[in-house]
DNA sequence: AAAAAAACTGCAATCGATTACACTTTTTTT
DNA sequence: AAAAAAAGTGTAATCGATTGCAGTTTTTTT
């Protein structure tokens, strides 16, 4: 039925072995590891081969290829969750820059559970998968170290981990938030919040740290009943909000830990109807929908694909490096933190249009 | 380094044919397949090897396993783009089936391209997947039927295509579009607009239909100047809207295809201030931000993660079939439509707090 | 109690590539 | 022009599992 190696030899009237020599550059596409064992082979021979693989339709059988070289051609990513705009935008730009260089990405979410993570790795693992892309589900990384121990090449994204010493691609959360609050601040608000955020994991932290930061430097206090942490979701968000709308002294302007958060207090503004404070938000992450959330004022955009972009040709390189043995460019652990932009939104106009009764 | 059958034979004192034996019932999660050419294996043999291989850590190699019997356990998913809503639920919902069943999901996007997608699909099933199932980028699915005539299981999701006959999970469109339709003529509005579709889509196609239904079964002679077809993106929306209003008669309400469509249309209002004439729309899809859209009435959602469920059990039930070589059961093609709920919005306040000066 | 069936187990071929090693021919270097 | 190096090709071992076939033992059936 398909193809093999061995058709080809035949129909070219050579070897298996040079029919094997000429494909290789083909599939290495001749930028990786394209390795120097690799024995020239003639131009004609070479042309006959190609002609005889055409004419036949042969297809390389990657199970036989990887059986031998130990190597898939293929990259896992776990994330939490797929259905997350964030998320998939990162997936979107390390899928460009792998499938650039020949890779396959296989996209495996843990459910926001590590339980799962460890079980999705380790299956993973067995596929005998080139290298890993991990957005880790908890705050610790015991096993993602394990992992990387056990020779697999591991990057981390958007989160790093305790209990694991693991290159990381994220952004300058510490800095984004920063700007952001200061924004807030320079617009004169003095009684700023900060909403949300799971503290085990180290984009909330350092996002409360440049939140922190801010006030700080603009000689503020901060306030401990404006520090509302706890959670990363829409309900987390809405159910801060309403605490926060409740309090004597209600914030003038809020800082949002992320998407999700925001746009639960966004909602949370929504159901409450017109008639709480006035309040203005600023979030971290934004969406296409931004421009429809009331109360946003300012957000702190990820370049969730560049994120991506990099991660992925970070985990390309750390392959190339295992299988070259070529240990010495890399010296130590690698954290790239990528900047964020903050922009302002424009200006609302009160939505006369949308009260149409039914 | 890596433990082989062979080191766990030689541990457990039997040959790697038992070893391989009593491991096959694990692999096969005792589910699928577990052929009846299957031996039997001595209860003490059978513990003997289990706690050798426990004892050495033993994986199993997967790239030999497929090697040997031509399958992978791995299914691959072609979506147009990942950074979609929609998209991410139906993915979320066919790995759960998948992973549940001991099948891996290969996520590959086709950048909406026709041409990337044929490439993908090439490329995927050179990895010797078991299955695929895809959102085809475009409307011709004739590379697909190749696929599928050449022994790989292919499920549609969302979207049918000409010139291929292949099984496919998607939402009632027609019958979806109808209510929603007519959930505004109830309203009491007469001018209702459709707006939006790839009228190459089968989806958009569908869609329509069911506009027109609604609109015929209610006795209302169709406007053409009101039917705007033509692209699923958000500046379509925003475009369509935009023409729209400058009708020297414009409708009262509207029918967004989809999502994104519908997004480009409150967007281009919320660009247009509160200008403009009042409107009122109800639009395919729905998501978390659905609420803050100020012209959004009434939603069709359809259960995204349902239908890749379904597309999962499928394509796992359609790979069973094909190694088990039993055709009998299936008949002919199965197109599985699943319902979709039409939703009204509570109404809408002013957002008088968003007024908020700088 | 003999015959037949089922339960166990192992040997060795096999899946389809890659590549070390050996060998011949051509090109380059001295 | 001899020696050394590089180019070009083939043979056969190998990766790590699965499984047909055959042989031995135990259980069931008659």
């Amino acid at each position: 039925m398909a193809m093999t190696i061995r058709d080809v030899a035949r129909a070219a009237g050579v070897s298996t072995a040079t029919v094997s020599r000429t494909l290789a550059a083909l599939h290495f596409g001749g930028i990786y590891g394209s390795p120097e064992k690799l024995r020239p082979v003639a131009e004609q021979t070479r042309l006959r081969v190609m002609a005889a693989a055409k004419r036949l339709g042969y297809r390389i059988n990657y199970a036989a290829r990887g059986l031998k070289t130990q190597s898939t051609m293929t990259v896992a990513v776990v994330f939490p969750e797929l259905a997350n705009d964030f998320f998939m935008d990162v997936a979107e730009g390390i899928e460009r820059e792998l499938s650039l260089r020949g890779y396959t990405m296989l996209l495996a979410s843990s459910l926001n559970s590590v339980e799962e993570e460890k079980k999705r790795i380790s299956t993973l693992a067995d596929r005998m998968v080139d290298g890993m892309v991990v957005i880790p589900a908890g705050s610790r990384g015991e096993h993602l170290q394990a992992l990387a121990d056990g020779g697999t090449p591991v990057v981390l994204v958007d989160r790093l981990v305790e209990g694991a010493d693991l290159d990381a691609v994220t952004s300058d959360n510490e800095g984004g938030t920063f700007e952001l609050t200061g924004s807030l601040l320079a617009d004169g608000f003095r009684r700023v919040a900060f909403v949300g955020g799971e503290i085990t994991l180290s984009a909330a932290r350092e996002r409360l740290s440049g939140y922190g930061r801010a006030l700080a430097e603009a000689g503020i206090q901060s306030d401990p009943s404006l520090i509302c942490l706890g959670g990363m979701e829409v309900e987390d968000g809405y159910r801060r909000m309403r605490l926060l709308m409740e309090n004597e002294n209600p914030p003038e302007a809020m800082v949002a830990v992320n998407l999700l958060v925001h746009l639960g207090m966004e909602r949370r503004l929504l159901d409450a109807g017109g008639g709480g404070p006035r309040v203005v938000i600023a979030g971290f992450d934004e969406s296409r929908y931004t421009p429809f959330l009331p109360a946003c004022r300012y957000v702190a955009s990820q370049n969730a694909v560049e994120i991506g972009r990099t991660a992925g040709r970070q985990i390309v390189e750390k392959i190339g490096r295992k299988k070259t043995g070529n240990t010495g460019e890399q010296s130590g652990r690698r954290i790239i933190r990528l900047p964020v932009t903050i922009s302002r939104l424009r200006e609302r106009q009160p939505f006369a249009w949308t009260a149409i009764s039914g």
